[in-house]
DNA sequence: CAAACGCATGAACGATTGTTCATATGTTAA
DNA sequence: TTAACATATGAACAATCGTTCATGCGTTTG
């Protein structure tokens, strides 16, 4: 990450725009959440994922039959998903329970829905 | 992608909730958009180049002084946040102005702040 | 207890990603 | 036209990612 030296003058960016601009930028480890947080949806898996919770609480079997993936697939996707704190998880016997971990992720998801249809 | 065989009876998804499932799964082409999308904005260093445009429109090198790295870095960035029309561009002499294609990309990331902050 | 089941996890692999470096393209000024 | 400037781009590299395979952990059943 080297430092341009110069810039091209005629159009340099104002103090009080720099100083905007500056004045906007959040802090580094709020980049860094946010990047992590939008990579978490970049994988069509976990898209798919997430949109069978759209509809229903399964456990990891259901979701490897769904998707037709393996279950090791799926539980290390799953694990992604929850670090980042897009789903939830409850155990019932031998079975462990998936489900959106709140309202989010649906508004996410749509939101990015309408930017691709437009 | 191997398909499970068997799966744990006791808690199999009922032929409704799988119909459901089915009919609500975006097409693969859609999948793959939407994961696209969202990688475009798993990257901090094109979330700090939006949170600039968010401010201003800016010319590249502007754009790599204010972010501290070098032009080719960050007109690399530029392509793909242009290739998934998150930013466009207009030609004013030998300088080239970078801008938010629309306002989606403030919605989507206004969404993500939400989320990592609760 | 042991065996079976459902799920998690670590290692390994090919595939993808972001940056750097060198260079090409397009525009303006001399 | 030639030189200088602003930006774009291809190759190369380390780093990260998603899957598979083998295996470990926790729970239930016999």
């Amino acid at each position: 990450m080297e430092r341009e030296e110069l810039c091209c003058e005629a159009h340099e960016l104002h103090e009080d725009q720099l100083e905007l601009v500056s004045r906007m930028m959040p802090a580094e480890t709020e980049l860094y959440d946010l990047a992590e947080l939008f990579k978490t949806f970049g994988d069509s898996t976990r898209i798919r994922i997430l949109f069978v919770l759209f509809e229903a609480e399964v456990c990891v079997c259901d979701l490897a039959q769904v998707l037709n993936m393996t279950q090791s697939a799926v539980s290390h996707q799953l694990k992604i998903l929850k670090q980042n704190r897009l789903v939830k998880c409850r155990r019932e016997g031998k079975s462990i329970f998936y489900s959106l971990a709140d309202d989010h992720v649906r508004t996410i998801i749509a939101q990015g829905q309408h930017h691709i249809k437009e």
